[in-house]
DNA sequence: GAAGTATGTTTGACACGACGAACTTTTTCC
DNA sequence: GGAAAAAGTTCGTCGTGTCAAACATACTTC
């Protein structure tokens, strides 16, 4: 399903996770990435031997990970991507962080850079105050219950969200929050 | 990466592509979504066996294909999802209904009902002329063109977009538009 | 500095979603 | 109605991303 010429969004989202260390911690070693990955240290192993060859990491046997300067711009994307779709359903849309972060974390790794643009500017001139937002916060407190808000169907729906674990919201440390069903 | 309870991206798109088939011809087959989804008749007798395992399609050997009652519950929260998300890339952001579709086509899988809901009701009130866009419609023009228009990094930026098969934009019937590279 | 614990790596296995090629059925059409 | 073509299935194979378990290395601590 991926092509050869671009990351696949596992790929993109263990230099996301790399990065996020390098911020917090002096260095990132398997075992936190394996931790913010929700994913054995054997897989982190195996995908990180992938990624040096392609010189987006650094991996010292038996020792630190860091990202190469390559990889810093492609971690830099995904944050960027991540952040400015977080940002746009959180401020725009009002959605709760919890669901955003989940969501934006889904969508980072494939959605077009025009819309990531587009969403952008939509951010910046709501805030800047110049889109006026009264009547979309008006009547939001509904509609963020426990049930399948979307469709109108009976029957199962797939919609189902999680708890996210550390820096990977899509990864749910094993542990669902709400499975939906869609009875309106 | 999937969970069991769950169906797979790949697995909603067979339903939705069987689903859009249903609406314009009479019966579907294989060859027809094998072609909608730009993948060979024997992925789909695969995953078709699969589905039916599941109880979501019918499929007669050497035959016809049809959803079942739970397949077309699911199929039309996918389509459902889709055109929301569509709406709002459009509607709301203006997007190109091209890269819209590409967009929305991976999002539909994973993104949580409470932000396809807001996504609804925002696209809800901007028809209704209840939110101007006014400001946000100004300074469109550009930042369509063709390069890395999110990121400020100098280096290589996964974003690309993709011409769309008929019904399954992700699945690019091989041909990649245009390959951007983040030089601003 | 040796033992015990933490961490990492390797190996073998698995499910998924895909392909191509060989084969089988069905359809078409002289 | 039989041959040729089209459609569908099966089979073997592949790459990806995952795990558990066995093994290897590094770090602590006495």
């Amino acid at each position: 399903m991926h092509r050869k010429d671009q990351l696949s969004p596992t790929h993109e989202m263990y230099l996301k996770v790399l990065y996020r260390l390098g911020q917090h911690d002096d260095v990132a070693r398997v075992r936190d990435m394996a931790k913010g990955l929700g994913v054995s240290p054997g897989t982190v192993s195996a995908v990180l031997k992938k990624l040096e060859r392609t010189a987006l990491v650094r991996h010292d046997r038996y020792g630190a990970v860091t990202l190469t300067p390559a990889g810093t711009a492609v971690a830099e994307c995904v944050v960027r991507r991540f952040e400015t779709i977080k940002a746009l359903l959180t401020q725009v849309l009002g959605l709760d962080p919890e669901i955003a972060e989940v969501d934006a974390c889904m969508m980072e790794h494939s959605v077009s850079p025009a819309t990531v643009n587009r969403m952008a500017r939509m951010v910046g001139l709501v805030k800047a105050g110049q889109i006026d937002l009264q009547a979309f916060a008006e009547g939001t407190k509904r509609s963020q219950g426990g049930r399948c808000c979307e469709c109108e169907t009976e029957g199962v729906c797939q919609a189902e969200t999680r708890v996210k674990s550390e820096f990977h919201p899509r990864r749910a440390a094993s542990s669902k929050v709400g499975k939906k069903v869609c009875v309106d």
